[in-house]
DNA sequence: CCGTATCCATTCCGATACTG
DNA sequence: CAGTATCGGAATGGATACGG
């Protein structure tokens, strides 16, 4: 009676819920995005537990969303740091924060500080909206 | 000694992943975005027990993501359908679709079956690579 | 076919104490 | 500061049986 696994799942979405389908996890890298890098930021951050904490920087370090390099500064400890995969997660972060975000302070801006939003774009680069996207044939889902 | 709640919390991310921040709801929005109505449909798709079935539903519909229209055809029973705040989550799995879909069968389409892609752009328009995007200050993420 | 109710195993979470 | 160890309670997940 074990806890049914997406891993291998066709869908990747599945996949991806796999991964980061949890509470903690998208916030860890929702911190990991806006440059925390320590233990104890993450922890003051979340107010998560040290235990669970720690077993998740260990989970998403064994899938290669975060790697541990030495040390920027001092410390005989290591840093906490997306890999690119990790980076990749922002475009996932982004669309939570807007699909959240109605009248809060949720912001992503480029190098200059100008506002960056997520859209929907086919091949061309024209804007398509929402409402006229469809996903695969559900057998292509699955 | 309660699990501890996001709902109030200021980041909309946080919010969301309160939302949408386990397991099964981004699966059963990600059929719902793929057409699935009928409380078998999502049984049959997602190989979930029925009781937690109901259960995510009924916490779906609580949140505003789902709604439960009288009947299309015949039974006695509703279906499922998405609000427009439902549709929302569309780039949410979108993302987690680009995200986990290196070499997948996942596909974005328009209404004319071209590819859709989601995009990063910045006030006028330009693209923006993730690379050169950063939150708010983190200050503004809690 | 659409759920609800029950039972049990597992996993998760929070607090705290402890080590280096 | 950065974790590991342990513990109790809560929530989750799976199977199955039952009722509309």
């Amino acid at each position: 009676m074990k806890r049914t696994s997406f891993a291998k799942d066709r869908c990747p979405v599945a996949r991806s819920v796999e991964v980061v389908g949890d509470w903690w996890s998208l916030l860890i890298v929702r911190d990991a995005l806006a440059g925390k890098k320590r233990f104890g930021e993450f922890q003051k951050s979340l107010g998560a537990a040290k235990n669970i904490l720690s077993g998740r920087l260990r989970k998403l370090v064994a899938d290669g969303v975060l790697e541990i390099v030495p040390a920027s500064d001092d410390s005989a400890y290591g840093e906490y740091k997306l890999t690119a995969k990790g980076r990749g997660l922002l475009l996932v972060i982004a669309a939570l924060g807007q699909w959240g975000g109605a009248g809060s302070d949720f912001r992503l801006q480029d190098r200059n500080g100008k506002p960056v939003r997520l859209e929907l774009r086919s091949e061309g680069g024209r804007k398509v909206s929402p409402e006229d996207v469809r996903l695969g044939r559900s057998s292509e889902l699955r």
